[in-house]
DNA sequence: TATGAAAAGTAAACAGG
DNA sequence: CCTGTTTACTTTTCATA
């Protein structure tokens, strides 16, 4: 990826509707050019989507939690992720490195929904649970600092 | 908030950049009356603003991280989140219950940057710091399941 | 708070270098 | 991979119920 394409997709991290118009004017480009380095950025999957964010508190899902999950069974193939992949209240699944094997984040109405939720999740999953409940949220989502330039790994 | 509110913001959680039209379609209301809603959404903040949903490995952000934080000096006034606010690699920050007083997620390059940014973070916000790596991301930032009738808290 | 209409601006597709 | 043009659509504002 090059520099230009990493403007854009930073402009684009910050303000997800800004026009191609814009994007133009700030990187030196005419609409079309823009037009089509987004789209082809768009196709290669490097921007993956568009998204409003949400506050979450307003729109009736105040509470938010992490949650690490660890397997019943080690030695059972791992197939969590699929397994957890239609519990809708899960909206962030990463595989970490340490003691647990997943974290996830999660986002309910109340105290009775996350019960009810990791009740889901140990079933469906079939993991134990250690949850962290998420007491204020100073920031979330912030558009991260794009390296100047991108690490090349070297051929072999 | 009310249904037609949280439909539309479901609706631009989804595709943040979904026409107004498009929008008034699916939700039955003219352009024009969504285009109001939307705005009105915008102004009190419960739409934060719209990013492009980013493939951070293709952008140069392979490595990402979960750091747990615990300030060294438990009785001094907390203000890590207005001490950290500034350190542009963490992309969240979660105030949580429990042994550790923070949550941050954060991404570099490359393990190198990991370890600039963990000294940064101690000695900025004068804290120790646990490290989870994330080996991989099933999903991230997927968009929240909202109520159907959101939950109202009684007066008093 | 809704609608519909008008003006200005934008997206999308295309020709051509 | 760029620019410029064209057409259709969209945003934005406004008058009005």
């Amino acid at each position: 990826m090059e520099s230009l394409d990493r403007h854009i997709v930073s402009l684009l991290a910050q303000d997800g509707r800004m026009s191609f118009a814009d994007l133009g004017r700030q990187v030196g480009l005419s609409t079309s050019a823009v037009h089509q380095r987004v789209k082809r950025l768009e196709e290669r999957g490097i921007i993956a989507g568009y998204r409003a964010e949400v506050d979450h508190a307003s729109v009736g899902l105040p509470l938010t939690a992490l949650i690490s999950v660890v397997p019943f069974d080690a030695a059972a193939p791992d197939d969590i992720p699929d397994r957890l992949r239609n519990v809708e209240q899960i909206v962030s699944c990463w595989s970490v490195a340490g003691d647990e094997n997943y974290v996830l984040l999660v986002r309910v109405p109340r105290p009775q929904e996350l019960e009810e939720l990791l009740a889901t999740i140990r079933a469906q999953g079939q993991c134990s649970t250690n949850t962290t409940v998420v007491l204020s949220t100073p920031w979330e989502g912030r558009a991260a600092l794009l390296p100047e330039d991108p690490v090349v790994t070297p051929a072999g």
